[in-house]
RNA sequence: GGGCGCUUAGCUCAGCGGAAGAGCGCUGCCUCGACACGGCAGAGGUCACUGGUUCAAUCCCAGUAGCGCCCA
């Protein structure tokens, strides 16, 4: 057997080669043959491709990555499959961006459409179907980047179980999924008051909600009694007055007691309002009663709910103020008020009627600058306005207690790793307000598959929803009729209109495991990965993408989709600073593989603990790019000598104790992966690895060179011990293992079985023989730096004082450390263990 | 304002009830038959702060402060 290490071995070119090769030869390919309990299947989270490729998309990958290839390599067939979460907003902005287009879906669909070279300005209108023409487009380039940087990665996903949530077949599982909620009873349509981005024209569910600190001001407005005297309210939106339908107080405000159950008028408006009694009011805020307006906030929707009051609303979709009066204001004085804020936005409306108050005497006093908290969706620049929408809704628990506990049991029963991070999902169902909203006024997801039929007096039949098949899934019922129908009815009397929404991409996201495993369309695999083991994914998405998986899961199939979830650590810049954008987009991955090489920077993710924020940091790059080229090195050392694997040539006592120092090891490391602990792991084998370079290597490396039945056992142990170290660390390390692997074995290490304590049986020595050996020859090493004498400095004499059990295991080695020290006398005295060292002349 | 996490050597982090650890950086030495994309050695810390529990606390408990995430 010739072993082909070569002379000078490089990192360079190994992830090409490698990736290379694992893809011609299916190392990675899963087999579907095998059942579900010798399966390991992964809900790889899909990254969001119209982002730049960053160094958090890294971090968790790499993670996740370890922990299937330590899965793959105890025997499990590993089902890691790769998605793209290539649909919603952040791809129409990016397209919007990138083409300078804008969708006007009134157009029609031009064929001879293609591409600009450089983005058009001002932005080009254009139809809904070349909109998503060019979605397509950017996402495919998004797609085949992200696939480079996972392959250059090392990632062990199998490339031909691949998905993006826009496709034909996950459209088709959102679709179906939706249907089968609908047909249960647990998707509903219901016109209410929504949040509402007015720049986006859609509508935003809670888990998109973020607070932002805003600037305002209040204004104490005097409404007035029946007997003229005024009652004072304190208001940040005096615009809303004409959206005023009641006043409320706190039941308990002797205040405002008598007041309750009178009617009181508007100020500017005169409209008349009934007075209130409501536990929500605050008698400690502004004067402790309240205006109620359709809609201001939250608040004012649940008191227009629980009162029953009536629906006044003035901030149309558009975001400004209604064109025609309002019917409710009914005096001249107010009708011309009202004239003065048609067609205004709200904040152009809020000075003009704040003046107008002023001129008319309604005001007390100057406004109070306040600072306050404004709700914006995440990704929108005004604040969210309420109006009144029809929406589709997905029951979660919210508004029922009894699936609200349900969902909180299946987060109890998962396995969370890190184990703290349960508490943040538990907080999130706890503070669930109201049904997950999955309709939005968008133009590239998944369509609402639904029809509504249009009456003969051209009435919409909204409770009646015309429903696909599932065999015809995917449908866009914006260019496909009904069934039944045909096209030409279309909008038309007794004929039918498309439902015009997406869902959410999270109603598509959530459904993950599902879209992987095929659900219903290949039901053979389906049993054979679902519910899945494990779905890693990062902090930020527990209420969204976690729950909302959990909660579909649960009501398609009544179980947990997965067994465990791993919820990686926030990336932070070198600063310990939250990353920055401007930092973020400075650092991208591909540079930095090309600088330190993939194994640096899947060393550095593997070195930050599960759930454990962690900083970028160049340093610790570079020391994983220092032991992957320290296993190159070592390994060639050690399959320089004889080519024998016998383990009965193993009988030295220090090769034997550096055995039972590495079957510590293997157990270790192994607890550890086991528990998804791959930084334990990684810390626990490179550890061992390193004092087995520093200190094992250079005890046996003269013993090596020579010939006999010790050295033989030198050969032996170096190459056992090699095949386990290059096995503990594959996970990690992928490209160097494989390739030192391929110098002396066959096939890949990453389908040869993880290190098992019986390939130690019988060979496993004392392990203090290495370790007070590694103690004296670091004493010796000592005494020469001191010296400042090469390590090569021959020594006189050793004393080593040492109790008699330390002097007995040392004597055991006492050839490795006299030719590792340089010495040909060794002398023991009785006592604590202390060294001297003479050096010779 | 609430929840969760973090705070240990100049830096990045392990350790989490029984005499403070690693790597980087720094200093010094060493090109010796795996490795200068090296090796060896050395210096460096009232384990954020204040109380408490314990024979014993970096570790457990309570509080304070700073940082981060999630949410109001």
């Amino acid at each position: 057997m010739t072993d082909l290490v070569p002379k000078k071995p490089s990192l360079d070119g190994l992830e090409a080669k490698w990736s290379e090769r694992w893809e011609a030869e299916h190392t990675y390919r899963f087999d579907r043959a095998k059942t579900r309990d010798e399966i390991f299947s992964i809900d790889t989270p899909p990254p969001t491709v119209s982002g730049s490729l960053h160094m958090g998309s890294v971090f968790g990958y790499v993670q996740t990555d370890a922990i299937a290839r330590y899965q793959r390599m105890t025997g499990k067939e590993v089902f890691y499959p790769m998605g793209w979460d290539d649909n919603g907003l952040p791809t129409e902005r990016r397209v919007q961006n990138f083409y300078g287009v804008r969708c006007d879906p009134s157009l029609p669909h031009d064929p001879e459409f293609a591409p600009p070279q450089e983005p058009y300005d001002p932005p080009r209108p254009i139809s809904r179907r070349n909109f998503i023409d060019l979605c397509h487009i950017l996402t495919e380039e998004d797609e085949q980047a992200f696939e480079h940087l996972w392959r250059t990665l090392g990632l062990s996903v199998d490339w031909t179980q691949t998905y993006a949530t826009i496709d034909r077949h996950s459209r088709r599982v959102s679709q179906r999924a939706f249907l089968r909620n609908l047909a249960r009873g647990e998707a509903y349509a219901q016109e209410a008051p929504v949040l509402w981005d007015v720049d986006f024209q859609s509508a935003v569910a809670q888990a998109e909600l973020v607070d932002k600190e805003r600037q305002g001001a209040f204004y104490r407005l005097a409404f007035r009694r029946p007997d003229g005297t005024p009652v004072h309210i304190d208001t940040t939106r005096p615009e809303l007055v004409p959206a005023c339908a009641a006043l409320v107080a706190h039941p308990d405000d002797e205040r405002y007691a008598a007041l309750v159950g009178s009617t009181v008028r508007s100020p500017l408006f005169d409209v008349a309002l009934p007075v209130i009694a409501h536990p929500l009011a605050e008698p400690d805020k502004g004067t402790g009663i309240a205006m109620v307006c359709t809609w201001g906030d939250l608040t004012d929707v649940v008191w227009w709910r629980e009162l029953d009051l009536p629906t006044r609303p003035v901030i149309e979709p558009t975001g400004r103020f209604r064109a025609a009066t309002p019917d409710w204001i009914d005096s001249e004085e107010g009708r011309t008020a009202y004239r003065e804020l048609a067609e205004l936005f709200p904040n152009q409306a809020r000075r003009r009627i704040a003046a107008l108050l002023d001129e008319g005497g309604h005001v007390v006093g100057e406004p109070r600058p306040v600072t306050h908290a404004v709700k914006f969706y995440e990704k929108g620049d005004r604040p969210l306005e309420i109006v009144s929408s029809r929406q589709w809704y997905i029951r979660n628990g919210g508004r029922n207690e009894e699936l609200r506990r349900t969902m909180l049991n299946l987060g109890d029963e998962l396995d969370w790793v890190p184990d703290f991070m349960k508490v943040r999902y538990r907080h999130w169902v706890e503070g669930l307000n109201g049904d997950w909203l999955i309709s939005r006024q968008r133009f590239f997801g998944v369509p609402i598959p639904l029809w509504y039929p249009v009456r003969d007096d051209g009435g919409v039949d909204y409770d009646n929803p015309l429903i696909p098949t599932e065999e015809s899934l995917p449908v866009d019922p914006s260019s496909a009729a009904p069934p039944g129908y045909d096209e030409g009815s279309r909008g038309r009397p007794g004929g039918f209109i498309a439902d015009p929404d997406v869902m959410d991409t999270w109603a598509t996201s959530s459904l993950t495991p599902q879209i992987a495993g095929h659900w219903e369309d290949d039901v053979d695999l389906f049993t054979r990965v679902f519910p899945m083991d494990l779905r890693p994914q990062g902090p930020e998405i527990i209420r969204t993408w976690l729950f909302a998986t959990l909660l579909r899961s649960h009501l398609e199939h009544g179980s947990s989709p997965w067994a465990g979830t791993s919820i990686n650590g926030w990336i932070l810049d070198p600063d310990r600073k939250k990353m920055s954008k401007s930092f973020d987009n400075v650092v991208t991955p591909l540079p930095l593989i090309e600088e330190y090489g993939a194994e640096a920077i899947r060393y550095w993710a593997c070195k930050g603990r599960p759930g454990a924020d962690t900083a970028v940091d160049f340093g610790v790059m570079k020391i994983g790019r220092r032991l992957a080229i320290k296993v190159l090195n070592a390994s060639r050392f050690a399959l320089g000598f004889g080519a024998t694997d016998r383990k009965e040539d193993i009988t030295e006592p220090l090769d034997r104790a550096m055995l039972a120092a590495l079957l510590a090891t293997v157990e270790q490391a192994t607890a550890a992966f086991d528990e998804f602990d791959y930084a334990r792991a990684l810390e626990t084998a490179e550890r061992s690895f390193w004092q087995w370079t520093d200190d094992y290597l250079e005890l046996a490396k003269t013993r090596a060179y020579g010939d006999g039945a010790t050295s033989r056992s030198a050969h032996a142990a170096l190459r056992m011990a090699l095949s386990v170290y290059l096995r503990l660390l594959a996970p990690t390390l992928p490209f160097v293992c494989e390739e030192v692997w391929s110098w002396w074995r066959q096939g890949s290490v990453h389908r040869t079985a993880w290190p098992q304590p019986e390939e130690f049986a019988g060979l496993v020595g004392d392990p203090v023989v290495l370790e007070h050996t590694a103690e004296v020859l670091s004493a010796v090493r000592g005494a020469k730096s001191t010296a400042k004498v090469s390590m090569r400095a021959p020594v006189e004499s050793v004393t080593v004082s040492a109790s008699e059990e330390v002097a007995a295991a040392l004597r055991r080695a006492e050839g490795d450390l006299k030719a590792a020290a340089r010495t040909e006398s060794i002398e023991y005295v009785p006592g604590d263990l202390a060294v001297t060292v003479r050096l010779a002349q």
